[in-house]
DNA sequence: AATGAATGAGGCTTCATTCAT
DNA sequence: TATGAATGAAGCCTCATTCAT
C-alpha cells in the first residue's frame, strides 16, 4: 500500500453507485470487520453473509485490503479532516461570541453523534488503526496536517481572548486530542456502546474545562 | 477461553522455570506480537526469530492462544490490579499530608514507568484487548472489581478533604481513567513512544487536575 | 459426528453433480483408504493421486471425516436395508414356490455380486466400520432397525411352513448373519479377493442349510 | 517389518521380566489400542496413561510399532497355533470317544473364555490385523501352516468315521473357520461384548453341525 | 456483471523419535 | 534406568486469489 492507494481509492469513491449486490457487499465487510476484525474474517465468510460470489468481490475490489480501505478511509475522511473544517465553521458562525465551553459542547457533540451513527465503520477504523502500520502511516500524517492546525487555530484564538489557559497551544490540543480520542474509542470500541448519552458529553466537556480539582 | 484458563495460566506461572529456548520464544513472541499483532503473526516466524522448532512451542504452550495468554495476563496482572493497590498504599505512606495532585503525579509516573519499561507487552495488550472479544472478557470484569474501586477510594477521601470537585465520584473516576488510558495508549502504542517525558507527565497531571480553561 | 451428519450426507448425494476433477477424487480416495485405511492415508496422498489440489478436497468435503462418510455412506445404504427389502422382493416375486435354499442361493449370490463390484468401497466399509466408534453407532442401529426384520420375516415364513429349524427366529437370524458377514469379510477384506466363484457360494448355502454333520 | 521382526519379538518375549512402569505401559497400550486404534492412539497418550515419559517407552520398544507387535504377537501365539495343538489334544485326551460335537464344543468353549479373558489384545489384534498389511502378512501363513492342518487332521479323523459330511476336507475346514472367525469378532469386536453366554455358544454349534434346515 | 471451480501458499497442530543428563 | 527437552516431518485445514464460462 502507499500514498496512490490511498489517493486511488478517495477518487475512485466518486463515481461510486452500487448495486445491491455490491451494497450487500459493504454492509457484510463492515460488520464482520467490526465484529470480528479484519485478520479474523475471510473473503468466504464475506461473500456468504452478502450472498454473493467470493469472486465477485475480488473482480469489484482486487484484493482483500483495498476492500477494507474503500470502507475505511472514506469515512476517515469524513470523520476527521476537511470536514471538520465545516464543522468548525457551522458552529462558530452559529453564534459569533460563543465561549469555547460552548464550542467544544457543540463539537463533541457533533462528532459523537457521527460516530456513533456510522458505529461499526468506526470500530474498524480504530481498530485497525491500531493494528495496521500501513493505515497509520497513511492517516496520522492526513490527521496532523489537516486536522490539528485547525483545531489549534481555534485553541489560540480562544486563549488570545483570555478564556484558555497561556500554555503552549500544542500542549493544549494534545491533551485534547489524547481525551476526546480516549473518549470515543472506550465507549464505542472497547465497551462496545452504541451511543453516549448528552450528560456523559457534558461530564466530559467539564473535565476538559476544569479538571478534576475543586480549587478556582 | 474462559475463566479457567484465566486462572490455570495465572498459576502455571508460578513454577515456571524456562530454558534459555524457551526464554527466546518468549522475547520474540513478544517481539512479534508487539509489531504486527497476533493474528499477523505466524507460529513459524515466533520459531525462527526464537532459532526453535514450531514443535517446541506447542510442546510448552499447546496453543496459539495460550502462548499469547501466557505472555499478556501475568503483565495485565501486574500491571492493573492487585499491584495497584501496593503502589497506593507505598505512595500514601511515603507523605502523610500528600495532596491529590502529588498522589497523582507519583501514580502516573509509576504506572508510565511499568509501561516503558515493558513497553512491547503493553503494546499486545492493549492491541489484543481491543482486538480480542475474550481477553475483554477476562479482563474488563477483573479491572471493574480490582482496580477502580481501589482508586475510587482514593478519590473520595480527596473528595471528602474538599481538594476534589463535590460530584459523583463515578463520574471522576471514569473520566480519569479514560484519559489515563488514552494518555498511555496513544503514546506506547499509536505513536509508538518508547518513554513520556517527565514534563509530558506533569502537564498530564495539569490537564487532569485543572483542566484547560483559565478561569479560576 | 452425529445423526445429522449421517443424514445430511445421505440427502447432500442427490444433486451431486460431480467434475471430471471430483471424480477423480471419490476414486482415489476409495482406493487408498480401501488400500491402506482411513487412518494412514493423508489427504495430500489423495490430492497427489487424483491429481488435484489439497484445497480442492476440502472445498468440497469440508474436512477428510466428511469425505469418507460420503463415500461410504450411500454404499452401504444400497448394501444392507431398503434395498434388500427390492432384493428379497425380487428374488421371491421371481418363484412364487420357492425353497429356503433356493432363496438364499439367490439372495447371497446378488450380495456378494454387489460386493465384489464394489469392493474397494466394501473393504473400506468394513474396515471402518470396526474402526471408528463413530459409523459403528450410525450403522449398527440402521442395521437393526431396516435390514434384521426384513430377512426374520422370511425365516419366519419359512420357519411356519417347517422347512427350517424350529427354534427362536432371532437365533437363526444372528447365525446366519454372522456366518454371512464372516464369510463377505474374510473373503474380501482379510483375503482381499476379487471375487468368489460360485462353487464357494454354493458351499456357503449348504453350509448354512446343514451344516458339516452326516447325520440326517 | 519382516520375518525377523517376528521371530525377534516372539524370543525376545521369554526372558521378559517386567517392571512396574513397564506392566503400565502395557495396559495402557493395550486398553488404548483396543478403544482407538492403533493409528489413532500417540505414544504421548499411552506414556501420560502409563504415567511414564514416552522416553522410557522408545528405550524399551524402539518404535510404536514394536510395541504393538510386542503385545499382538505372543498373544496370536497363544490364541492360534501351537497350543492350539495342546488344547486339541488336551479335550481328545479326556474322551477317547467323544463326538465330534463334543469335540466342537469344548473346543469352543475354550477359545470363547480364552478371547473372552483378553478381549482387549483380542480387539486389538482383529483390528490391526484387518487394517496392517504387516501384520496379515506375518500371522495369515503362520495360520495356514501351524493351526489349519492341526484342525484338518481332527475333522478328517471323523469324516473317517462317518460323523462328518463326506465332502472335500478343506471345504469343512474352512466353512468352520469363517464362521468362528465371524462368531468371535462379530461378538468380541464389533458389538463389544465382554463375554459371550454358554448358551450361545451351543447354539453356534448346532449352527455349525446341522445348519438351519429342518430336514434329516 | 457474476460465478463455480480450482489452487499455491501458508497456518496451526500432532506425531514418533532422539539425546543429554 | 528414566526422563525433560527438543525436533523434522507430516497432518489437516483455511486463505486470498485466479480464471473460464
Amino acid at each position: 500500500m502507499n500514498q496512490n492507494l490511498f489517493q486511488e481509492i478517495l477518487s475512485s469513491q466518486q463515481k461510486a453507485k452500487l448495486t445491491v449486490k455490491q451494497e450487500r457487499v459493504v454492509e457484510a465487510a463492515i460488520s464482520l470487520f467490526a465484529e470480528k476484525g479484519y485478520s479474523n474474517t475471510s473473503t468466504a465468510e464475506i461473500a456468504k453473509k452478502a450472498e454473493v460470489s467470493e469472486a465477485s468481490i475480488f473482480k469489484q475490489y482486487g484484493t482483500k485490503e483495498r476492500l477494507l480501505l474503500s470502507l475505511v478511509i472514506p469515512y476517515a475522511k469524513d470523520f476527521l479532516p476537511a470536514k471538520a473544517d465545516e464543522i468548525i465553521q457551522e458552529i462558530r458562525s452559529s453564534n459569533q461570541h460563543m465561549t469555547f465551553e460552548q464550542f467544544l459542547t457543540a463539537f463533541l457533540k457533533n462528532r459523537v453523534a457521527f460516530a456513533a451513527e456510522n458505529r461499526e465503520v468506526f470500530q474498524v477504523l480504530i481498530k485497525e488503526f491500531i493494528y495496521k502500520e500501513d493505515l497509520k502511516n497513511e492517516l496520522l500524517p492526513y490527521f496532523a496536517s489537516e486536522v490539528v492546525p485547525r483545531l489549534s487555530k481555534v485553541i489560540a484564538s480562544y486563549q488570545a481572548r483570555g478564556e484558555l489557559r497561556d500554555v503552549e497551544t500544542t500542549v493544549l490540543v494534545r491533551m485534547v486530542f489524547t481525551f476526546i480520542g480516549g473518549f470515543l474509542a472506550s465507549r464505542f470500541v472497547v465497551l462496545q456502546q452504541s451511543r453516549i448519552e448528552d450528560d456523559e458529553v457534558e461530564a466530559a466537556v467539564q473535565f476538559i474545562m476544569n479538571g478534576i480539582s475543586s480549587q478556582h
